[in-house]
DNA sequence: GCAAAAGTGTTTAATCTACACCCATGT
DNA sequence: ACATGGGTGTAGATTAAACACTTTTGC
């Protein structure tokens, strides 16, 4: 057993966020240092000595993109030697997810050096970041199947169109819909507001839905296993 | 950003053995220094400068219980403040699996300071570990669902009766044995042998059946999916 | 011959899949 | 009026769930 070690601890958040005009995006940030600079990357950094792991990813993503994650998720560690030219560092990668209104205003501002990317076309990446992105993206897409966490990247209030594009582009791959309606209202935890969908340009207006919190949890705990 | 650290980084396995016998098992080992001196708890320690952290845990797992697992996956990373009295320490968990003869064996010499225990009978832990238990064994249970992972705990040969006690020992629930072989059969990756079961005690021998790993790949590749 | 475990099918209910036309709005 | 997107139901196929008796062996 070693008796003394030099390995440093990392966080790194792959952040999506979800608008239908952008589709799943992902936040980087320009990183403005060697190794890899220039380049674009996940946001992250050291974790305190004293600071929890899911206090140090807010705290980076705070500091390096200004932007707060309503959902928040533990993913993978990675350890390989090497990963890091420097040092032996272990990143403890997790997910996040935020809601439309955060995405687009990080989105238009554009300033400094973190932006969104579609997932499907992103930049070159520092590090081994592609394959956390990939198992990222994987995590989602399972995870979107068997838990309502979908409802973390839209808006309160929704037109059900919204939800099934979600789906749509977390899975990449397309869904019939009236099936999907099907499923989704039969859990019984979707309300449907009476108001309709506005500034929707073209095409007839949708009615909106609210994802009822309350409702999930109580038919979670009577037994109902969400499932897509 | 913290410009020094001052964390330890180190790996924990959860290793589970079966045999229908003992049924479904946990790895532990006696500690023999302070803290929880003389408790029981998970294989596992310090990980190496140089050494990726799946080496940490067979060596820790060699070093300390003597076993080499014939599966290992990650399970989670465990990093709050406080959980090692003495240091900060992120533990980065893994949970494997082993084969009867393994298992037997550590089970009988008993010698040494590791021992093996039922899921359903641990004795007390050190730090956070039942917490680390109880989430390998969810993961096992979910795992065990969509990946023939269950084959690990079995030796090469094995009655069909055997892989249904393991089932039921994993998900701690019921199976229903008609419908059970119909599922597992129809995938076509197990081959049965003209062997019959010997040793057995009383009742009517069974046939032996062999886990193909080639055909389950090959399926596997050509789109079907194992699900239980 | 009796206790113990292995082997084997059918029926019913539930779920999944595929599929097409009308409606409300903006331009 | 036409283009755009929203809303809705059914029939057929597939899959899941429930269920009990016979066979082979050891003692």
């Amino acid at each position: 057993m070693p008796v003394s070690q030099n390995i440093k601890v990392a966080v790194d958040a792959v952040v999506f966020g979800y608008t239908s005009k952008e589709g799943l995006s992902v936040l980087l940030i320009k990183r403005d240092i060697e190794p890899f600079k220039d380049m674009w990357a996940l946001p992250g950094g050291l974790v305190g000595d004293e600071e929890s792991l899911e206090d140090a990813v807010h705290r980076e993503l705070k500091e390096e993109t200004g932007i707060s994650i309503t959902y928040l998720e533990q993913l993978y560690s990675f350890g390989k030697p090497g990963r890091d030219p420097r040092n032996r560092v272990i990143s403890i990668t997790y997910y996040g997810l935020v809601k439309p209104d955060a995405f687009e205003v990080c989105a238009d501002t554009d300033a400094g050096d973190a932006a969104w990317f579609n997932i499907k076309n992103l930049p070159l990446l520092a590090f081994d970041h592609p394959e956390i992105i990939e198992t990222a993206w994987k995590r989602l897409q399972s995870k979107i199947l068997y838990e309502p966490i979908g409802f973390e990247l839209l808006d309160e209030k929704f037109p059900f169109s919204e939800l099934e594009k979600l789906y749509v582009a977390v899975l990449d791959r397309p869904i019939d819909r009236r099936n999907f309606k099907k499923k989704i209202t039969q859990f019984g935890f979707l309300d449907e507001t009476d108001e309709k969908q506005t500034l929707g340009g073209a095409g007839r207006p949708g009615n909106l839905y609210r994802f009822n919190v309350k409702k999930y949890f109580r038919l979670k705990k009577a037994g109902i296993n969400f499932e897509i």
